[in-house]
DNA sequence: TATTACGTTTAGAAGCTTCTAAACGATGTA
DNA sequence: TACATCGTTTAGAAGCTTCTAAACGTAATA
């Protein structure tokens, strides 16, 4: 391989190994996804495994999380028994699936037991303590549901439209700062 | 403490615990909030050791963090010489303040090795792979630009001008789909 | 000054995650 | 059927994070 390209290709297996790492998704599957991002053919399993230098083993586990996230397509080749990957170009796709599969789930859990919180407070006798805990969970309640008007209102866009969007907001001179 | 209020600190030292490791603030972190986030009057670092069932040192350490995200106030009473802890409730606030400390340091030190990347993918001596190198790459500048529009812009506002934005959204038929 | 009551720091234990090496299973080929 | 070549699974090692217990530092009080 070009030399170039290996430096390019070693400078981006740091940057989404570490942003991998930082969202929850392990190093390894990043810097995968980093090495088919940047190969303009599919990539056996051994091959991913070679350039990042782990194990035969490890891949396999870390391209299944990516598969269910949909960051990464398996293929074959005729008359070739080995399966071959492709990473998933799209990311406004993949920030969906992930937010869908993995973020979604997590908020809904905890929102319902914020929810089981309210219940209860509600249920205790008259007090000072009673009266803060319900106003304050209420209000916590009520940001979960902002949180969740924000992204589902930004996934159901298209990108061009977002871009859209945020030039029309910031234009706007959004003069009622004292509200 | 009254029992439901037991049980409904219970239930949200459970879901903010959660919430925090899954944000990767740690467990302890959420768990200390939500104690904190539930009293009506600031709480000594012993108590909320004592609440939470774990030592003082494991408290002064995780508290550190909550201040330093704006997530806890720390105040004392005169003749007093214990330290009190208040939650900040200004939920809008702290998403500031955690993404500005937290994610954005993140995604810069990311974007600068994507940038990186593809400065040496320019420098590769021509071929098909330079080709889907810098073409790809460009494409991921292009992403990480429009996450961080989509960031910047909704922090630039306040909730109740977000969510009149929303309801807009939510109304204009978005026909042009097939863009 | 000695004592007490607090928060902080630190060394090490416990637990969890992630990796490897090797066995295993399955599938295509002779 | 026997063999070779894959991907998958698994038991255990290594490393990291998070917790505890105890020592330590500090500031107010007598």
């Amino acid at each position: 391989m070009d030399e170039k390209l290996g430096s390019a290709q070693g400078a981006l297996i740091q940057a989404l190994g570490r942003q991998s790492a930082f969202w929850g998704l392990g190093k390894t599957a990043g810097e995968m996804y980093a090495v088919l991002y940047l190969s303009d053919e599919p990539l056996s399993l051994e091959e991913v495994a070679r350039s990042l230098k782990v194990t035969k083993g490890n891949i396999s586990i870390a391209i299944r999380q990516l598969e269910q996230l949909g960051m990464v397509k398996r293929s074959r080749k005729i008359g070739d028994r080995r399966v071959f990957f492709t990473a998933e170009t799209d990311f406004w796709q993949i920030a969906h699936s992930v937010l869908e599969l993995r973020h979604k789930p997590e908020f809904a859990e905890t929102f319902t037991m914020v929810n089981e919180s309210y219940k209860y407070a509600e249920q205790a006798k008259p007090s000072p303590e009673k009266g803060i805990a319900v106003e304050r969970l209420q209000a916590l309640q009520e940001f979960y549901r902002l949180i969740d008007g924000i992204v589902e209102t930004t996934l159901s866009m298209r990108p061009e439209q977002l871009k859209r969007i945020i030039k029309m907001i910031k234009i706007i001179p959004l003069k009622e700062k004292g509200e």
